[in-house]
DNA sequence: CTGTTAGCGCCTTCAT
DNA sequence: ATGAAGGCGCTAACAG
């Protein structure tokens, strides 16, 4: 049984190759019946294009990548819901890969990416992170990038992002109001954008309330969650005046949590907590968790429209495409899927 | 600037392209001297493969593809995380493709898949999946493929599932040592093998303790979560003797809580809940709800092996491969990432 | 040990 | 409206 090819559709219906070619493309210089007829014969055999092929013939591939520190993470696996919903709207393919928040791994990737198999990247990139040169290579080499939630500035692209200093300013106000004196801060990485950004907010509201900033409250959690409890639930001992704790991300608000329950504090009674969160039914099954929700899956519909806009026009990325989503404070639920 | 290629790096050494080919693969017929020269000009100007070229002629892509229902899941997460794992250990790039439970999805995603885009498929089908034409055809033309938890029986090859069976009889017995004497149980689809199993599970328990099968009280929840929490509480309302649910999936759990909620039961006093659950933090953060959770991580892994055994033998995959792993009872935590 | 040659399947001028 | 021919970048058989 012969392979279903042009070659063999084109002996099959005594055509060439190139009208073949052109007539599966719908182009315009090929007579409706031919057309139809090699349709016809098509549809019979089951023919499928070679897409590595075509990719190699037209230096095009159809592919997108998306680099992304864990997917086992609400807020990553909504947005790849996102992503792949425009992606097979649009007939690309998705590739997916992890860094595990590991610098090294991110370096890996990337490499592994110089070379045409992909058109276009979407980045999300890892808490370790702090030199960006292989980024720079990547991006000089051909695909498109474009980053979401966590950003990389020293790249000419635009990225996708939640207005992160506001939820910062917002989820402190929040404990303030509710009495708090002593918050404690959260966070993963002073590295990554969105700490910092979210940091700011925080200390702009205590600012504001006239509360000094306090660095011993700050917690940057990078390790495991065990460690990271264990490193909260330190805290906690050795500060007693805590009075709420702003988590910057779902993980360490979790982590809080499991330290508070070692310790025999009662939430919200004893500590009030906030954190960022996209589980949203982590924060209904237990409603003393207060949350700050992202549209994830927005994001990732966003940043791939805006990538694949850019790679079907061949054009590069102006920073100025960048976008800025609203978190929701006090959501009721995790964002829908569609 | 020309494009770095073979034929440059031989233009450059005044080789032949099939000498530096050579050369990069580590042949034992090239020189040691040649070699270096090859390799250092390489990393000189950073050298990357066309895959797509080494693809085309080799008939290879060193790509697999992941088709599962949806990644906003902690089951499928985790085991994605385990495929991507185990895939890059061996130099693979994972294609990612969500269903979203539909079958018209999955069949347009398989005929994408028909052309030698992939070496091999692991896949858990819909549940709107009944009928399996699409995964014949597709498995025919070429790639290997490996079913994992939502299997289909009819395609001759391996599966990695848990102990479904077992589970369901054991999550049942579990309520019925606990007092219940009117057991409800939630499933997705009666489609689904998984389903079929964890419910023969449930009735094996209901007889050996005597009781009766009653199938007005299993529910089938295939819409949405907030109808399958309508659905629940209705049931709950109508039936106000029941005093126990099992519920075969996690979604389905967590819609039994929600439903309790609006009807204003408590969890255990009123009415005991057991259901699958990979979502560790959910169960910690409300203990009130009692889980079984299955290796995730470990599912995935051990499919990614077995797939990537076959295609580098390009050995088809016999169904005496198939692996059955164990869930766990009640557990602490979900299962680690590595 | 190295080079020459012939494609993989597809697209795209250029010619008719 | 169709065909012939060349080549994308790489690999593999065959020479030497």
């Amino acid at each position: 049984m012969n392979p279903v090819n042009l070659k063999r559709l084109a002996q099959e219906l005594n055509l060439s190759i190139a009208t073949v070619s052109r007539a599966l493309q719908d182009s315009y210089e090929v007579s409706p019946q031919t057309k139809e007829r090699v349709r016809a014969l098509a549809a019979e055999l089951d023919y499928r294009p070679n897409e590595y092929a075509s990719s190699l013939r037209r230096n095009i591939s159809k592919t997108i990548g998306v680099v992304i520190p864990e997917v086992n993470n609400h807020f990553f696996s909504l947005a790849i819901n996102g992503i792949e919903e425009v992606a097979r709207q649009n007939d690309y393919h998705v590739l997916i890969y992890l860094t595990h928040e590991d610098f090294e791994r991110e370096v890996a990737i990337t490499q592994y990416l110089t070379g045409g198999r992909v058109d276009g990247l979407l980045m999300s990139v890892a808490s370790g992170s702090q030199e960006f040169g292989h980024l720079q290579k990547l991006h000089a080499s051909k695909p498109a990038i474009v980053f979401f939630d966590r950003v990389c500035d020293a790249l000419q692209t635009a990225h996708v992002t939640t207005n992160d200093y506001e939820s910062g300013y917002q989820a402190t106000r929040h404990l303030l109001e509710a009495g708090c004196r002593h918050v404690a801060h959260l966070l993963v990485s002073g590295n990554l954008s969105i700490g910092r950004m979210r940091m700011q907010g925080y200390q702009a509201a205590l600012q504001e309330a006239g509360l000094p900033f306090d660095d011993t409250l700050v917690l940057s959690g990078e390790g495991d969650d065990d460690h990271n409890t264990a490193l909260i639930a330190n805290l906690l001992r050795a500060r007693p005046e805590i009075d709420g704790v702003f988590a910057s991300v779902e993980r360490l608000a979790i982590s809080t949590y499991l330290a508070c329950q070692t310790l025999n504090l009662t939430i919200p009674a004893d500590l009030k907590v906030i954190g960022f969160s996209n589980l949203g039914v982590a924060a209904l099954l237990n409603p003393a968790l207060t949350t700050i929700t992202q549209p994830a899956y927005e994001i990732g519909r966003e940043a791939a429209t805006i990538l694949l806009r850019a790679i079907e026009k061949k054009r590069p990325i102006l920073p100025t495409q960048s976008v800025v989503l609203k978190s929701e404070l006090f959501p009721r639920r995790s964002t829908a899927r569609e």
